[in-house]
DNA sequence: ATTAAGTCGACCGGGGTGGTCTAAAATTAA
DNA sequence: TTAATTTTAGACCACCCCGGTCGACTTAAT
C-alpha cells in the first residue's frame, strides 16, 4: 500500500488530522476537505492513498485497535493480584499511551461506544479486544483482600466507576493544557491518595 | 409571544423535535428542516414563532433551566443529612423528571458541558443553577457518619463518581428500551444494593 | 530521454442550509 | 354570507459544502 510507505512525518500528519476530524464530527459529518487541509496535502492524495472516505475510516479503526492492543493492554501486568494495584499500574500505562497517541485515543473513545459505525469485518477484532481488556483487568484477582461483608463483584464495579469518574474529571480539568510542559507528579499523587481511600474502604 | 399560546400538543411536538435535533447534532449542525419535519409543521411557522435558529436555541436553554430547577433540584430534600440517603432520594427524583422530559434532559446533557455554546445573557442563570445544585447535594451533610480514617471530601467524590458510573451504565443498558412498559423495581433494588455496599465501605 | 510515481486543486453533480414570501386555508367579525 | 384577519405550508432563494474525479504538472528512476 502506498500509504504505509510514506514519510513518517507526513503519515502522522494525515493520521492525526483524520483522527481529530472523525473524533469531532463522526463518520458522516466529517469532511475530507478539512482533513486534507489540516494534513497539508492536496485533495487528490487522500483518494490516492485510500479508496474512499470509508476506506480511510476503516484503516483508522484497524490502526487504532492495533495500537490499543500493543501500547496499552499488552503492557498491563496481569500478574499483580491486588485489584487496586493493578488499576494503579494500568492507569500509568494508559496515560503513557494517551500521551503518545492523543488523537488516536480521542478517536477510539467515539467509535467504541457506537457499535453501529464499525464495519462488520472489524467486529470480531473489536470483540476480541474487549474480551482481552476484561481478562487483563479482572482475571486472577485476589478476592481475599476485600472485606467479606460485601459482594466482591459489586465492589469491583464501584471501584472501577469511581476511578473512571476521577479520570474523567481529570480529563476535563486538564482540557487544553500543554501536556509537554506539564508536571504530572501532583496529579499522580492525588490519584494515589484516592486509591488509598478506596483501599481503606473496600479492603479488609 | 405567539409560541407559548399554542395548543399544548403542538407546542410539545415542536419543543421535543428541537430538543432531539439539537441534542444529537449540536447548534450548528442541527437542521431547522429536520426540526419542522419531525414536529409536523411548515417551515414558515418555526420562523413565525421564533426570530431565527439562535432564538429557538436560546428559548430551549431557558426552558430547560426552568424545568431542571423546578422539576428536579427543588424537589430534592436538603433536610436529609445522610449523604447516601440524599443521593438515593435525588436519584428517584431525577429519574422521575427524566421520564417526564426525556428529550429535554438529553438536550441538557449536551449544552451544559460546552459553556461556549451558551449565550452570555444566560450564563448567570447557568451558574446560579450549578451553585444551587451543589448546595442541594452537598450542603448540611452529616460528616460524622463517615469513617474517620479517610478524608471526607475524597469519600464524597468517590461515592458521587461511583453512583454516576452506575447510572451511566444503566443508561447504556436501557438504551432504546420502552420506558412506558418497563418495570423499574428490579433496577431500583439493584441500585439500593450498590448503595448498601457504599454505606458499608465508607461509613463507620 | 523516457517512463513512472507522486502531487495538486479546480471542478463536477448533488444535496442541504437558514431564512423569505406567497398564496391558500382557517378563523373570526360583520 | 361575506369580508377581514390570522395561521399555515412549503416552494423557493442564494449560498455553501460535500465526496470524488481528472488532467496538468513536478519529481525521481531508469
Amino acid at each position: 500500500m502506498k500509504f504505509i510507505n510514506l514519510d513518517d512525518n507526513k503519515r502522522r500528519n494525515i493520521l492525526n488530522a483524520a483522527f481529530r476530524e472523525f473524533a469531532e464530527k463522526g463518520f458522516e459529518q466529517a469532511s475530507t476537505n478539512v482533513i486534507v487541509k489540516e494534513a497539508g496535502i492536496g485533495k487528490g492524495m487522500l483518494f490516492y492513498y485510500f479508496k474512499n472516505k470509508q476506506g480511510l475510516y476503516e484503516y483508522l479503526i484497524e490502526y487504532t485497535l492495533d495500537v490499543i492492543m500493543e501500547d496499552y493492554l499488552q503492557r498491563i501486568d496481569p500478574g499483580e493480584r491486588d485489584f487496586i494495584e493493578r488499576f494503579k499500574h494500568a492507569a500509568r500505562v494508559k496515560m503513557k499511551a494517551f500521551l503518545d497517541h492523543p488523537d488516536l485515543f480521542r478517536f477510539s473513545g467515539t467509535f467504541m461506544l457506537d457499535q453501529e459505525s464499525i464495519p462488520d469485518r472489524l467486529k470480531p477484532r473489536m470483540e476480541q479486544l474487549q474480551e482481552m481488556g476484561n481478562k487483563i483487568m479482572y482475571e486472577n484477582i485476589d478476592y481475599s483482600l476485600f472485606r467479606d461483608d460485601v459482594d466482591v463483584e459489586k465492589a469491583f464495579r464501584l471501584i472501577r466507576w469511581a476511578i473512571e469518574g476521577y479520570q474523567n474529571e481529570m480529563k476535563q480539568r486538564l482540557y487544553g493544557a500543554n501536556f509537554a510542559t506539564l508536571d504530572f507528579d501532583p496529579y499522580w499523587k492525588e490519584f494515589d491518595e484516592y486509591l488509598d481511600v478506596l483501599r481503606k474502604s473496600f479492603y479488609s
